[in-house]
DNA sequence: TAGTTTTTTTAGGTTTGTCTAAATTTTATT
DNA sequence: AATAAAATTTAGACAAACCTAAAAAAACTA
């Protein structure tokens, strides 16, 4: 296979995380994710488009290639296995991998991400519940869980609310809780399981087992 | 800190492993171990004396400034810690994590190192043996052993040779042993106290313990 | 739909790190 | 010491990955 640079390697991920939510993909979107200009993307995606990785028609938006996608599950692999390395062995805590993944995600070696892999036990998700692809590119597929019954110490994005009474809005408004907002569940109090729950640079809070038997998340 | 980009750290991780040898380093031997030509050392060096990390006049050879000399020992710890992970966790073998960790010593977030650092147990050598430089970048001063009290599974380097008979000056060149050659131990038989050694690259042979009393190492 | 705004691309430049070939300096040899 | 050889540096190029400013295309909008 080809040998990807850094820079590629940074534009292939970021397409692939950017067409997860739209059919194309647009130059200043790309630009903006990666911290470039329009004008050095399209440089780039004429590089990607020859070698293979996107499909691309100047001015009408792109896509991986099958072939691109591929790879991109293999730089998301890598990532993922650095996170999750570096949050349950070296305490980092689950906000303050993601930096130092960026960059350990592009040393390569096969036989070092596959011995990481067995090294870890072949974890599922990382610390952000994000699924780890295997070396195969697959993906656990992941079902949606009452907020309810997750363990502490997850991360989990909420994907459903089920009960649209006032309360319970009045709550999610309160907490700034929407769909696809990402949840800590930082410990369950025993006698009464409620659960105290951290939203990302916000303080944490306590939610009832009520109000949480009516929330769906992901793992994620 | 200034910032040093991977190119930078090669040369001038290169240039503290070759200024070991000789008083000053000169620019083809650069060039040699980096594996550049002469004139991108000139280019390099002209910018690492900007940066004052060379001593370095024209066609008079250079070598590192404290301030190079402390930024090399933090290279070399990074690289070495790494190779300790590959090779205690990971299960490489001792010739397999070099070249990985060429790349791993590049990632240099502080707090990576000091947590990988904890999390390995704060090793003193790499797994070839090589002293690996604290976060002050001071090294453990290693004491020469004697051959014969090396337990197995260690690489030492060859520092001394006591006794200067024939025999084993003998020896010591069928087997291609001199001054600064690393010997691997791979076991010792019980009923003679002989050694299992290979060198790199060779098969392995075996050592009476009467030899191996009269050959001293250091750790690396 | 004609004009305006936004998006994207092109054209031309810069920096980093490399190269080859030629010039210069140092070192070795006779 | 003069000359030949070796080492080093300079000069000029190139590719990668970025940039700004201008041109072109697409999308809005009145």
């Amino acid at each position: 296979m080809v040998n990807f640079s850094t820079s590629e390697e940074n534009h292939i991920k970021t397409i692939f995380h950017l067409q997860q939510k739209a059919e194309t993909v647009t130059t200043n979107e790309l630009a903006e994710g990666i911290g470039t200009k329009p004008a050095s993307v399209t440089d780039m995606l004429k590089k990607l488009k020859i070698k293979k990785m996107v499909h691309y028609q100047p001015y009408q938006g792109f896509r991986l290639t099958a072939e691109g996608e591929k790879y991109a599950l293999g730089i998301i692999r890598r990532h993922r296995l650095w996170e999750f390395f570096l949050s349950e062995k070296l305490n980092f805590k689950w906000d303050e991998v993601h930096a130092v993944a960026e960059d350990l995600e592009h040393v390569s070696s096969r036989q070092l991400i596959e011995r990481l892999d067995a090294f870890l036990g072949f974890p599922k998700f990382d610390p952000h519940g994000d699924p780890i692809p295997d070396n195969q590119g697959r993906v656990e597929i992941t079902q949606q869980l009452m907020l309810s019954e997750i363990k502490s110490n997850k991360i989990v994005t909420v994907s459903q609310i089920k009960n649209q009474s006032a309360q319970l809005l009045e709550m999610l408004k309160h907490q700034q809780i929407q769909l696809g907002t990402k949840l800590e569940i930082k410990r369950r109090f025993e006698f009464d399981n409620s659960i105290e729950i951290k939203i990302r640079n916000k303080p944490a809070f306590i939610m009832s087992e009520q109000q949480a038997q009516n929330i769906f998340v992901i793992n994620g």
